[in-house]
DNA sequence: CCCCAGGGCCCGT
DNA sequence: ACGGGCCATGGG
């Protein structure tokens, strides 16, 4: 049951958890323990806090509804992954996860910085160009507009410790803000075209833009193949050849798990990395 | 010292 | 299309 008031959201008897919504590895600006949770999205805040079995969302309502996508209905998502090659327990360990719907060119920004990185370290890089960069919202930083990281030096993501990635968010950046690359159009393109479109930017390759069209665009029909997933690859067809590619174990497995294998993918990856 | 991390670019074949 | 070297940073 959901309920939206004018301030808050109440969750109750839903598959719904913060813990495993936040830190399955979709999103990097959150923080919390247990029962209290806030999240960051843009220049908005969410609490999320958990009260006699519901769950209480605290924020501008109908931005985050729209965000946690609570008129999708998991339960049936999850039965039609039940069955394939180690989903039970996947599920059964990682079942409250929903996919975010988070804003595109936070997204985009975030994920360049993922690229061969840790995700204690993409936390810290991202937070510190927030607090350099972002607006002062009393108790925390926005996640700056692609006008304001417009305006920053390439020197400025070599500072705050992006490493090599300095120069894709600094032509990715300006990319976006003069319009070279349109950030809506994903939307309207399938998702090979929408792929390929993602892939012009600096930055990113076929799994960074696998992960931007699972997590801001609701493309589904993905599979980011990242070293984790390389590992679930063999687990499921141990004796293919050890060279594979990962182009061919992004074919293969969203073959395997269908239209929603990128929620499959969310579940495995969160489930082999615990 | 080594290896690895939600990989991609660039250059050869 | 495909493969290999290289890329910064920090933790184990």
């Amino acid at each position: 049951m959901i309920l939206k008031t004018k301030d808050k959201i109440i969750i109750k008897d839903e598959l719904f958890s913060p813990l495993d919504i936040l830190s399955c590895g979709q999103v990097f600006r959150f923080k919390g323990v247990n029962d209290k949770w806030t999240v960051y999205s843009k220049d908005k805040k969410a609490e999320l806090i958990s009260l006699e079995n519901s769950w209480i969302i605290e924020g501008d309502v109908e931005y985050f509804y729209n965000y946690f996508d609570l008129d999708k209905d998991y339960n049936l998502i999850i039965t039609s992954l039940r069955n394939l090659p180690l989903t039970d327990n996947a599920i059964e360990y990682g079942k409250n996860i929903r996919i975010l719907k988070q804003d595109v060119f936070e997204t985009i920004i975030s994920f360049i910085i993922s690229q061969n990185n840790l995700i204690p370290r993409i936390k810290g890089i991202i937070e510190r160009i927030c607090t350099a960069s972002g607006q002062n919202m009393g108790d925390f930083y926005s996640f700056p507009t692609p006008q304001k990281m417009a305006s920053l030096p390439v020197e400025f993501y070599t500072k705050i410790g992006a490493g090599y990635r300095d120069v894709y968010l600094f032509e990715t950046v300006n990319a976006i803000y003069k319009g070279t690359f349109d950030i809506n159009k994903p939307f309207e393109l399938s998702t090979d075209e929408a792929k390929k479109y993602l892939m012009t930017l600096k930055g990113v390759g076929p799994k960074v833009a696998d992960c931007i069209l699972l997590f801001a665009y609701q493309k589904y029909d993905v599979f980011p193949v990242d070293t984790w997933i390389k590992k679930l690859y063999f687990m499921i067809y141990p004796d293919s050849n050890p060279k594979t590619s990962p182009n061919k174990m992004r074919q293969d497995l969203c073959k395997l798990y269908g239209d929603y294998c990128g929620i499959a993918q969310q579940y495995l990856f969160y489930y082999l990395r615990k």
